[in-house]
DNA sequence: ATCTACAACAAGTATTCTGCTCATTGTCAT
DNA sequence: ATGACAATGAGCAGAATACTTGTTGTAGAT
């Protein structure tokens, strides 16, 4: 279940969000300050931070700013009405809602909803990670290495290049068009059958793992983590 | 540019976000009711509409639910302070935000940036996210997975290429003639009946969402969210 | 010289498409 | 309402298509 960090210092406000956000099934903790929040921040991973931006120690839009120096983790920004300025700022530094107070906490229960939804569904990238693991499966892609239950899997170049395409658009359907021109290259004119026997090496290779590269009939191969 | 559809009774209220909408660098269409929305959306294609919940002739929501049924363009809905069921409801039919009346301009600009940057994001990014759901029924255009209540649904082919056709322009009246070009290619000579054989095969797969695939007697099919 | 990786090819296998027939349903005129 | 007619749905089997696998020749690396 997702967890929410709630920062405000005002006891009666961060009594309310708690109240309605664990009906909604979320896991909540708290913070009273900027500060607080930072630190807890570098502790633990949060789906969701709800932050006031008028706050002793350190405000809301400077514990945003310092936050997303090293987390990611969507922020919901409440402001006072008025602040129209604030907002803005708070835009730009990277939250990802505000809602101005005084708000209706069903309206605040949306936001948190909407937001959380929203980055589930674009978290899958691994553009970042230069290392994709998968049950006992890993790859490693800057290091050139895949292991299935810690043992090395030794993979000929062309594997090596197919199988970490594939892994890196895990999830999409590859037309064979598409594989043949990303791996071999847009000027490879070989027979048509050429990505088959590679791809079923690739398998050899992979053993149980082989179940994840999908065919899709007619069409190309898919990576899946099944 | 973008483009931006207003949908708002008032004039007054059309004018002031023109006003701000095109000093913001976007082009801005109108309509004033639900109605009117509908029909220009069906003929043109907007990157984000503004629509105001209360409207003589269709109100918001209902002209937002229509739309959708065709159209994936993001909907920011504007609607008077305390219609907080008609907020919820405004979400789950799959607006993208909204915002009170009496709003400020400025945050109104703020959220339509927001939504667009957002929509951009995931169209261009690397998760081509490409995806419609109805009810329990999950179309996953790039992965090419069809999912009902989250059981993947096996298709052949010509089910899958079929059945994004149609999906991609549900609510659609799609002639047997367009259908056999789109899909089979302008250079099919078949039989007649085959398009029928695989309406039948498609829908076998579809179960209960065979409801969908409504038949056009003398005409052809259409795809609706029934 | 030997080994490895790769492309090409061919045979084998599984899946899917299509064309046919007959049954059913919807529509229109009477 | 009823019947005739046209359009669509269902089932099935052969044909066609697409993928898998095994083998082989060759080029480049060691």
């Amino acid at each position: 279940m997702s967890r929410i960090l709630v920062v405000d210092d005002e006891f009666r406000i961060r009594q309310i969000i708690r109240k309605y956000a664990e009906f909604e099934g979320f896991e909540v903790a708290e913070a009273t300050d900027g500060m607080q929040a930072i630190e807890v921040c570098r502790k633990e991973d949060f789906d969701l931070i709800i932050m006031d931006v008028m706050m002793p120690e350190l405000d809301g839009f400077s514990a945003c700013k310092e936050i997303r120096k090293f987390k990611q983790t969507p922020i919901i920004m409440l402001s006072a009405r008025g602040e129209e300025y604030d907002k803005i700022h708070g835009f730009e530094l990277g939250s990802d809602d505000y809602v101005v107070k005084p708000f209706s906490p069903k309206e605040l229960m949306m936001r948190v909803n909407a937001v959380i939804k929203r980055t589930n569904k674009s978290n899958n990238d691994l553009s970042k990670n230069d290392v994709f693991t998968y049950e006992n499966l890993a790859v490693d892609f800057s290091a050139r290495i895949v292991t299935i239950n810690g043992n090395r899997v030794e993979m000929t170049p062309k594997e090596y290049e197919l199988f970490f395409y594939m892994v890196k658009n895990k999830g999409l359907a590859l037309t064979r068009e598409k594989l043949i021109s990303e791996v071999w290259g847009y000027d490879f004119f070989g027979d048509e059958r050429t990505l088959d026997t590679h791809i079923k090496l690739l398998r050899k290779s992979l053993g149980e793992y082989s179940r994840c590269i999908v065919t899709l009939r007619g069409v190309g191969y898919r990576f899946e983590t099944l």
